[in-house]
DNA sequence: TGTATATTGATTATCATTTTCAATTAGGAG
DNA sequence: CTCCTAATTGAAAATGATAATCAATATACA
């Protein structure tokens, strides 16, 4: 199961990186990998104290950002000031239908647009390391 | 020349939301139309207060602003906590090529590729009103 | 079990903007 | 040209999201 490797993946960077493996970071990890893909800070803060009314903004700050370390997730901005986080799913990249109007965010991925970005950069002597690719507009349903 | 037409196109916006021509618009104007394409409001500032002390870092920000909204300019985000401003050219979209090293800007502009973000988002029901991709990596000089 | 070190939560700082507000300025009416 | 009202300005304070600080606490290895 995804999620396990997940977990997996994290408790071996913290290994490796002679961190501690600590109840909060528990916490947080489950319910980061149980909740919907995008989640701002704020939104898992909230959550989060649901149950666990111990945790401290500042702790979930710092793990989030421990979680995009270790590769298991990616911050994202979507330029409205709040920092977004994704769970990863294995060397797999998509980008974001982002709906102006109800908020709604859809992935899509697509290795045609993917090697014509590759051919651009190389025309311009550059290499990606990665990339963002994001279409602003209204969902299906906020366009009828 | 392109200056000019953008200049006529922010007097109309001023004229027609009722507001009011002053000295420093003027010389934010000028002095953003001459300067390179991609200008942080901190870049911004500083280039315009060597030439002129009195103007204040909140008109700044209020007046590039105000050339979003005409439509004349366009705010980027780059996820660096920075907002950054390009004056456009009259219904031309290009996407960025960032050098994470450097923080060189390069542009660029494809229409296969948006032909392709079109096709994606139809199949979704989708309806693009803007989008943004920008390709991270090293430039050519960088990646010698 | 002891102990050095990482982590935590609360608080404070930071950083880029935004807002506030009194003083100034623009520009239409007369 | 002069008044007058509303927009604008600059300085300072406020905001909002995240980051740093620090004393108290928890973890993991010897």
């Amino acid at each position: 199961m995804k999620r396990d490797i997940k977990k997996e993946a994290f408790r071996e960077f913290i290994a490796r990186e002679g961190l501690k493996s600590t109840r909060q970071r528990d916490i947080i990890l489950d319910f980061f990998l149980s909740a919907k893909r995008h989640m701002s800070v704020e939104e898992l803060y909230r959550g989060l104290r649901a149950r666990h009314p111990g945790i401290g903004y500042a702790t979930v700050c710092r793990t989030l950002k421990l979680f995009a370390q270790s590769g298991i997730a990616h911050e994202i901005h979507f330029g409205d000031g709040q920092t977004r986080y994704e769970h990863l799913v294995e060397g797999e990249h998509h980008d974001h239908l982002v709906c102006t109007v109800c908020g709604t965010i859809a992935e899509f991925e697509n290795k045609t647009i993917e090697a014509l970005q590759k051919a651009v950069a190389d025309s311009h002597g550059f290499i990606i390391r990665s990339h963002r690719m994001e279409l602003y507009g209204l969902c299906a349903k906020c366009a009828k």
